[in-house]
Formats: structure tokens, C-alpha cells, sequence
DNA sequence: TGAAATTAGTTGCATGTGCAACTAGATTAT
DNA sequence: ATAATCTAGTTGCACATGCAACTAATTTCA
């Protein structure tokens, strides 16, 4: 470059993100791995784990993913027998979605290595720059209006 | 859920960091439609522009992108005459990449709408919270080894 | 009420990605 | 020197994703 100051691909806060956010979650997906689920069906047991009956609707508001996305991943585990559909008494396009014993079971195996790996990168990360990155990511919501549902 | 505290998909940094890092890169996204350029072609030409010539292997390593992504972004840049690849001396695998004139004219135009929306960025998160994310971000490189190339 | 607009969810299509296998050049070790 | 190993970059393949168009159910409003 001629102009300016050098771009710096490496200081560039949406870089950062992006590499920071893939790197974590490649990470985490071995701590999963062996359950044969994608990011997509894992966000949907989650969702459903923190406050089933839920709507697919209401997982794609939640975490921000599309709906077409969702909707697979709520077809890959009602296949699975992970979950089950009943449509919604009081919104007859909707399904309520919630967990089959199956799936309860399965995500209860899960939990523990997700929140296990979890404790771990917190405890790398040591309590300064956690509660850095924390409060850092409470502003960025704050600003991208992407917020506790 | 019945054991244990309910997950909470929101509090889960892997998650509120994949979700950050996605609306953000959107957003960025915004700022150089028009350009017709996607994510690994951003970073190609970003890295060139910090420190050319370079290979396609010093992108790989800086950037973490893998590296048929990368070799795509190079074969597409260098079909539109953005940049020109010439066989490295030292290493007659490899090849020396760089800006054409019209591939650093064209970034030079670029380049002010993307530090806009950085700054833009930086103005909304705040002081506070700008310095906050990035210590954050400085630890969890350095814990995740992902760091200052 | 009933027509128009909205919303939940699904699916075909085009595109982007990672992986693994491959080519070709470089390095290492005997 | 030369065989074995390693590394840079490319490409076929399988798969995941976003978009747009679609169906069906709901809400709005005149």
C-alpha cells in the first residue's frame, strides 16, 4: 500500500472475531464429536434444553440463524428420535418442538463435556481476560441489538 | 432440563462469539458490496496489501483459512486482474503474489469504506467496551495460540 | 365477513467450504 | 546421488448454507 498506514488485517476487530469465533468452535466440536451433530442441530437442543416447549421460530430468533437452517436441523433430529414435533394449539402453522426421552437422555451425556470444555477455556483464559472478553461481547450485543432473548 | 442448572445457550462464550463474529462480518459485508468480493478474497487482498509479496501459505498461516479457500480466492482475484502471480525464486512451488495496478487501485478505494465501519464500530462499542473486547481477544489469542503472525 | 397482508415452516437451487487425493517441486538422510 | 519424506498449491466430491419461492395457517382491516 501507498496511502495511509499499512491495513493491518491482524488488528481489525472483525477479523479478530471471525477467527477467534471459528477457532473456538472447531474446538469445541471435538468435544462433541462422537454424537454426530452439527453446530445448527446442537444451537436447536440447546434452546430446547433452556426452555422447551419451543418453536422453531423462536430458535431462530434466539441464536440468529436462518430459518431454512433450522428447519433441517429440526428434520436431522426428529429423525434421530432426538426430538418430537407437535403442532402448536394455539398457532396451527407452528410446531412445538421438545425433547423425545431419547434425546433427553443423549443431551444429558452431552452436557457435561460441553460445559466441560467450557470451565476449561475459562480457566485458561483466566479470570481478567474472561471477564474482559465478557464485558466486551455484553457491549458488542448491546450494539448489534443481538441480545439475551 | 431436570439435573442441573438449565443450559443457557446465551451464556455460552463459544456461542456469543460465533453469533458476534457472524453479524459482524455481515455488516462488514454491507460496507464492500459492490465490490462483488466474499470473505477469503478480502482477506487475500488484506494480506497482500499489508505485507506483499506473499505466498498463498503465508495467508493460510495468518489468516487460519484453509487453504483450498484460499487458493480459490487467489484463482479468482487473479482472474479479475486484481492481483498477478509470478513463480517464487526461492521456492519454484510456490508463488509470489501481489497487487496489479488495477487490484491497488481498486483497494484503495476499498479501504476507507472498511476503516469506516471499523471506526464506525469502535465509536458505537464505546471506549470502555472497545478496550474491554480487545483484551478480551488478546487473551483468548494467546490461549488459543492464534496470534500476531 | 372476506380480501390482503403477514408469518411458520419447507424445499429447490446455486454457491461456498472442508477434506482427501493428487501433482510437482524441495528437503532430508543414508 | 537417490530414495523417502515433506510442503505448496489444485481439484473432485460430499455436504452445508443462504436465498427465494412456495404452501398453509393466521392476523389485520375495511
Amino acid at each position: 500500500m501507498t496511502t495511509d498506514a499499512p491495513f493491518q488485517l491482524d488488528g481489525f476487530l472483525a477479523f479478530r472475531l471471525a477467527r477467534a469465533a471459528s477457532e473456538v468452535s472447531q474446538r469445541l466440536s471435538k468435544a462433541y464429536a462422537g454424537f454426530d451433530l452439527d453446530v445448527p442441530q446442537w444451537r436447536v437442543l440447546a434452546t430446547i434444553a433452556d426452555r422447551a416447549p419451543v418453536t422453531a421460530q423462536d430458535i431462530v430468533a434466539s441464536t440468529r440463524t436462518h430459518k431454512s437452517t433450522i428447519s433441517r436441523a429440526v428434520r436431522k433430529l426428529t429423525e434421530r428420535g432426538w426430538i418430537e414435533r407437535v403442532r402448536s394449539n394455539e398457532d396451527g402453522r407452528a410446531w412445538a418442538l421438545q425433547f423425545t426421552s431419547k434425546g433427553e437422555a443423549r443431551f444429558e451425556e452431552l452436557l457435561p463435556l460441553v460445559r466441560g470444555f467450557e470451565r476449561e477455556m475459562e480457566r485458561e483464559l483466566g479470570r481478567e481476560a474472561l471477564l474482559a472478553l465478557q464485558a466486551g461481547l455484553d457491549g458488542l450485543e448491546t450494539v448489534l441489538d443481538v441480545g439475551w432473548s
